[in-house]
DNA sequence: ATATGAATGTGATTAAAGTCACAAAAATAT
DNA sequence: ATATTTTTGTGACTTTAATCACATTCATAT
């Protein structure tokens, strides 16, 4: 049983419960740490909890036609993962892994959907998360429609270094080319070439699962052009 | 001044709201009848309110790079366009407009907000459209990349037969080449092509913007193998 | 250290869809 | 009814990225 008072990585939303509310929320919610690999949720299974990424990095997948993967988003502490479908779906519509270690907190779906229905400013702050969330799958959908290979691995890497590594110039992109294809909607050796292309005109160096920015400003006209 | 207690397609939403609450809604509610063409909200501008598509049919578009409108989805009545915005943004993030002649209510951001955070039953209903919404992005997300364009114009065609005509197999596609283009995410002449395939293999009859299936078992099986 | 299997890089080839240019048809205005 | 503009269809060609086949590197287990 957590103390979800303390959390160091509150939700606004939790933020809104007052005292017998956490308690409902401590009472329900279990922590748990996770590999690197190791499933969050699983799409087709019942829902039955909501996933709340405390620490680490996962990645949220949902099949396709072809039964291949796609990655539809890389997720970072601080975001639920299933809540869409637990509140609206019986079966998981995504599936969700840690990409690194990783501290899940799983909140039973019946408490959740009671601190709704008690707290209308949980409700609200909710409400803001699934619209701001929404609001990036609609950047997502028009960029990696419209924009080419290097220009949509061009985001990724920025995704990587603004969002996730603070703005560092130099860091680890946990995912196989496999898994960065399904991220950018291509194919593993398309990325390889992208990433090549990326290199030799001097925008990035890289090496294995290390990416380092050498020219910033380029590869932002790379990612904003297409 | 619109009755909103007896709305004909009143939202679930609204459906929670107590007499208080329904004169609010009453009070900051405008209805206007849009022709096709017009626009119900726009890219870029400030948002001052939510529309809810009392009936017609309209059209979210989203600007990518390149400059081209991307299509994200075709609402029908009983959808709220502009809410995602309003709610955690200050600018419409995607522009709206009828492609029939429709209702539009707007209702003042501000009368919204106050009733989220006054009913959470209200609250929970729109979490629950927002989840809704959501997962069918997802799902859009990964067809559109892992099905050509033959399947994605199946899938459109589809989409108007059994979502906006009610199973008829004969119906008017109330857009253009290039909408329909945006909607699928491809181009004009592609669109053509598609459509010339789709004609030539039996699956469909086409005459301008009237489309009729033929062999429905044929189409859906071209639109699930992508 | 060696063997095994997975992940990655690379070149050749193919396929899908975009681009361009123009003709035909349809819609709209005069 | 005619002119004008917009939309649509079509063929030739190009571009992008997928596919395939294989080599190489890397990680892991024995």
């Amino acid at each position: 049983m957590q103390d979800c008072e303390f959390c160091a990585i509150k939700s606004k939303a939790v933020e809104t419960l007052n005292p017998d509310e956490l308690d409902i929320l401590k009472q329900n919610c279990a922590e748990v740490t996770l590999q690197p690999g190791e499933s969050i949720i699983k799409e087709g299974l019942l829902s039955s909890h909501i996933a709340y990424l405390k620490s680490g990095l996962a990645k949220i997948c949902k099949k396709g036609v072809k039964g291949v993967d796609q990655i539809l988003k890389i997720v970072k502490p601080g975001s639920y993962l299933g809540m869409q479908t637990v509140l609206s779906n019986k079966l998981h519509q995504y599936s969700s892994s840690a990409i690194e270690e990783s501290v899940v907190c799983y909140i039973d779906i019946w408490s959740f959907k009671e601190l709704i229905t008690r707290n209308a400013q949980f409700a609200n702050e909710l409400i803001l998360y699934l619209c701001r969330d929404e609001l990036g799958y609609f950047n997502r959908f028009v960029n990696v429609h419209q924009k080419q290979i290097d220009g949509r691995l061009a985001d990724m890497i920025l995704f990587f270094s603004d969002e996730i590594n603070e703005s560092e110039k130099s860091f680890r992109v946990p995912l196989s080319r496999n898994d960065m294809a399904a991220l950018v909607c291509a194919t593993r050796e398309s990325v390889t070439r992208a990433i090549k292309d990326l290199s030799e005109i001097g925008t990035i160096r890289v090496n294995g699962k290390h990416f380092e920015i050498v020219n910033y400003d380029l590869l932002k006209k790379i990612s904003e052009k297409g």
